[in-house]
RNA sequence: GGGCGGUUAGCUCAGAGGUAGAGCACCGGUUUUACACACCGGCUGUCACAGGUUCGAUUCCUGUACCGCCCA
């Protein structure tokens, strides 16, 4: 036993951080077989992002979980993973290098970026570029990895992944190439989803709408036997893609005209009018153009009217030349199209739309001015510009026709919240396209494949070069296909690597795979998998959940995780999400500096599953109260507690008791992930011991009513101490450990969870009678306390006389601690009536004439 | 426009078909040999609104308003 005279929260992160890691207490024992073992499939952070409170707050959450599991005997596997490929990181490593990826740059080993980024970005080859990413994410790990470990994160440091290192890579390459054998990923050239300033395809997850002003232009088509059509397109510049005119079936006005053809002006283009039931009448004149691709309807209509292709825009967001005449492009007045669309070709969207809106006018086919109206308009989340559509050769992943299945799996899944399930449902429900796993980008996983070059010099993409499985990974832009030589490489009769990455989520969707070196360590796999949890946030639902379970359910016919806890937000005082833009960030470290990293886990755990919780100072606040409570009380408890010997008090047995019901209660709310109650049950029982329980046995537990009585109250307080140090140790693992370290071997961490029939063995089974002896000591002691406070005197202010009035029942109870009651309250006569309800009269007396004894209440 | 969640004390939140709860804040008191970062006592409510079911609704149902998020 060794108690410091001044306990104190100062410097114990930095202490126990230190020893856990060097003792290993959370090393994943990987000799335990499934059903001992407890996996979680960390959501790994992008570290090129910045670190924010909605980390502490969700990653806590995780951990209470984690440390639950383990002190239950369970070995925890909790990897942590770092996911760095992709935009933000590149995006990141351009402006902080001042350098910008030019793929078809050799390799420059001697490159050394600037010392500061110049007005102009360097070009690098892409080898370079993905060097300069790799060199900065190691960096910025670093921060994540401090303060997570600050923050007293119970993770395996040694089985950390990266999911762009070689073993993810591996991974993510293998399974692609299962699916591709089973038929489940294709390529295709199909209209595309483009952001034209990233220069890559964008999958349906990643979009978001927004609100654009924008005008409807109202133009005139020809009719060649005469008459006119007018139509109403937000899109002008796109009439040179025009394909074709779409009206309602039902509707009269357009009716007459099914199945004609009208001219498109300026460029003097035949296209059908043609019915479908999606055109809107009330929308613009009731009559649209299609055109190949203004935006997903087009794409629809295009697909499902079985239209041609006239695409103009190209990946750079500029439209491309065109010789007018040509297959395709054919036209009433070849000269006149040539000439209007010469001047816009090699434009942007905007500046095109501009120039024809310029021609329609001159030409008479722009009617009236164009009316302004604001609508929604598609963007890449991380994007500027509106995207566009365009046609390009990209891989894709089947999910449509998996849509019943995975929603069997949704349902199959313990969703903590419950009610977090349906947002899957709809997303499932709301899907209308495969799964788009291309990216045209740098700093990711490579497609693993290779396409042959024809004598023609064309690509035959339909024939992709596959490499052997034991190869991967491997980088079809480095790499040499077998059987070919490193020279003919983008030669005619030679190959060409696939050019692309993968998209991010094709990657992260593997972490359990990954984090379970799945195909790589088939006995560790089959140790943590399917694992147990899934924590993440809800926004990412239809993303990283929808399409890890889409994974695990194609390659592996199974869930990946049982258990699904998402956390809520965390929102500023104002209940608006805490942003960047609006200046309201904190910053984690120092916030767990300022006010320590248990009372910061303490708000964290009070926010619970799923809730979208404020950012409250006041509640670290009392967080740091607790963990300083707790060394107090511990200090209090461990001092002197000698003797010891069996708990025999009738008050004694209520404690263990109750505590013991309060363990099974706490044990019950963590197994359904509800760790919010299970904190507040401890922290009540906690803070009732403390100023209840404490205060009445104090002059006991000093001997004053003789060694055997003394030894039954330090028992009791003992074992309700170790008890709740444990039941706090997922929550303040710092102060638990520091108070643990005092009298006990080993870590807190490590200790058996607390088990309510060992606690009850203690007094040979439950005793309720006690509880209620301890409920009226309670009730008595309060009376005391009451009477003091109304009349202002000081507290060690001796009783006169108490009178207890009650049944005789409640009396019994009341003489079964009378001895502590006279004690606590230095009550000079006491005195039981047999009658009425339950009632305490307090008679004060002075303190100049103290009683002899000990005098707190 | 559709969906999910929320609306309870000044604040943050729990709660349950039968007399409204906790912590913080506030007010008053007490220096007591674990803790003044403590302790004791006290104050605070049209449970968002309107209907319905019920002996009884803050709780269940329907609708409305407002807030947040997701999706069109």
């Amino acid at each position: 036993m060794r108690v410091p005279d001044k306990p104190a929260l100062e410097g114990l992160e930095q202490r126990w951080l230190t020893r856990w890691e060097a003792d290993g207490v959370y090393r994943f024992d990987r000799s335990r077989p499934r059903d001992e073992v407890y996996s979680i499939d960390t959501p790994p952070p992008t570290v090129s992002g910045s670190l924010h409170v909605g980390h502490v707050f969700s990653y806590t959450h995780t951990d209470l979980i984690a440390r639950f599991q383990r002190m239950r005997g369970k070995a925890v596997f909790y990897p942590m993973g770092w996911d760095d490929n992709g935009l933000p990181t590149e995006r990141r490593v351009q402006n902080y290098f001042g350098v910008k990826c030019e793929p078809s740059l050799p390799y420059d080993p001697s490159f050394v970026p600037p010392e500061k980024p110049g007005k102009q970005p360097v070009p690098v080859s892409r080898p370079n570029f993905v060097e300069l990413c790799t060199r900065l994410t190691a960096e910025d790990e670093k921060a994540f990895e401090h303060l997570w470990q600050y923050l007293g994160l119970s993770v395996d440091w040694s089985m950390t992944y990266a999911t762009i290192d070689r073993r993810a890579q591996r991974v993510s390459q293998l399974s692609f190439l299962r699916l591709l054998a089973k038929g489940l990923a294709y390529q295709l050239e199909a209209p595309t989803l483009w952001d034209v300033d990233f220069r890559t395809a964008v999958a349906q997850a990643e979009l978001e709408d927004r609100e654009l002003a924008g005008a409807y232009h109202r133009l005139r088509f020809a009719r060649p036997g005469g008459g006119e059509v007018f139509i109403e397109t937000t899109r002008p510049e796109l009439v040179p893609a025009c394909v074709a005119l779409v009206a309602h079936p039902d509707d009269e006005r357009y009716r007459p005209l099914f199945g004609t053809e009208v001219v498109t002006p300026l460029f003097g283009v035949r296209v059908p009018v043609l019915p479908h039931a999606l055109a809107e009448p009330e929308k613009g004149s009731g009559i649209a153009m299609i055109c190949t691709f203004g935006d997903l309807t087009d794409v629809l209509w295009w697909r499902e009217l079985g239209l041609p292709v006239r695409a103009i825009v190209q990946p750079n967001g500029t439209l491309r030349p065109i010789m007018w005449g040509s297959a395709g492009w054919e036209s009433d007045d070849q000269l006149r199209a040539q000439e209007a669309y010469d001047q816009m070709a090699g434009l942007s969207i905007t500046k095109a739309r501009a120039r024809i809106v310029d021609l329609l006018k001159m030409s008479g086919d722009l009617v009236g001015e164009p009316r302004p109206i604001v609508h929604a308009v598609k963007f890449y989340e991380k994007g500027d510009r509106p995207l566009e559509i365009v046609t390009s050769r990209q891989w894709f992943v089947k999910t449509l026709e998996l849509r019943e299945a995975l929603l069997a799996r949704g349902r199959e899944l313990d969703w903590h919240p419950s009610y977090m399930q349906t947002r899957l449902e709809h997303w499932i429900n709301g899907l209308n396209g495969d799964w788009c796993v291309s990216r045209q980008r740098f700093f990711g996983v490579p497609f693993p494949l290779w396409y042959p070059i024809g004598a023609d010099g064309v690509v035959d993409y339909a024939r992709p070069i596959v490499p052997d499985e034991a190869a991967l990974p491997i980088d079809p832009s480095t790499d040499v296909p077998p059987a070919y030589a490193a020279g003919q490489r983008d030669t005619p009769g030679g190959f060409t690597g696939d050019p692309d990455v993968m998209d991010t989520w094709a990657t992260s969707s593997l972490s359990p795979q990954i984090a379970a070196r799945w195909e790589e360590d088939p006995d560790l796999f089959s140790r943590v998998f399917p694992m147990d949890l899934r924590p993440q946030a809800h926004e990412i639902i239809r993303t990283w959940l929808f399409y890890t379970l889409l994974r695990a359910h194609v390659q592996h016919d199974s869930l990946p995780w049982t258990d699904a806890a998402i956390s809520g937000w965390v929102l500023d005082p104002d209940r608006k999400k805490m942003s960047k833009s609006k200046g309201n960030v904190v910053t984690p470290l120092g916030l767990l500096e300022e006010h320590g990293s248990d009372a910061v886990r303490y708000w964290a755990a009070r926010g619970g599953p799923g809730a979208d919780t404020a950012f409250d100072v006041g509640q670290m606040r009392v967080g740091r109260r607790l963990a300083i409570k707790l060394l107090n009380a511990s200090k209090f408890v461990l001092s002197r507690s000698e003797p010891r010997g069996a708990i025999t008090e009738a008050v004694d047995r209520g404690l263990v008791t109750g505590l013991a019901r309060l363990v099974d209660d706490v044990t019950a709310d963590l197994e359904a992930y509800n760790y919010t109650k299970a904190l507040e049950r401890t922290e009540a029982f906690f803070w009732s011991f403390c100023d209840n329980y404490l205060e009445l046995v104090k002059s006991r537990r000093y001997g004053d009513r003789g060694s055997e009585a003394a030894g039954s109250a330090n028992a009791a307080m003992l074992v309700t101490m170790g008890t709740l140090l444990r039941l706090f140790a997922p929550y303040l693992p710092f102060v638990t450990e520091e108070v643990w370290s005092w009298w006990q071997e080993g870590s807190i961490h490590r200790a058996p969870w607390p088990v309510s029939r060992e606690l009850l063995d203690h007094i040979g089974g439950a005793d309720e009678r006690g509880e209620r002896v301890l409920e009226r000591a309670v009730d008595v002691m309060g009376a005391i306390r009451r009477k003091k406070s109304e009349e202002q005197k000081p507290l060690k202010t001796p009783v006169a006389r108490l009178a207890i009035r009650g049944p005789a029942g409640d009396l019994a109870l009341v003489e079964a601690v009378r001895d502590d009651l006279v004690a606590v309250g230095a009550v000079r006569e006491l005195e039981l009536v047999d009658a009425g309800e339950f009632d305490t009269v307090v008679e004060l007396g002075t303190l100049e004439a103290p009683a002899g004894g000990e005098t707190r209440a």
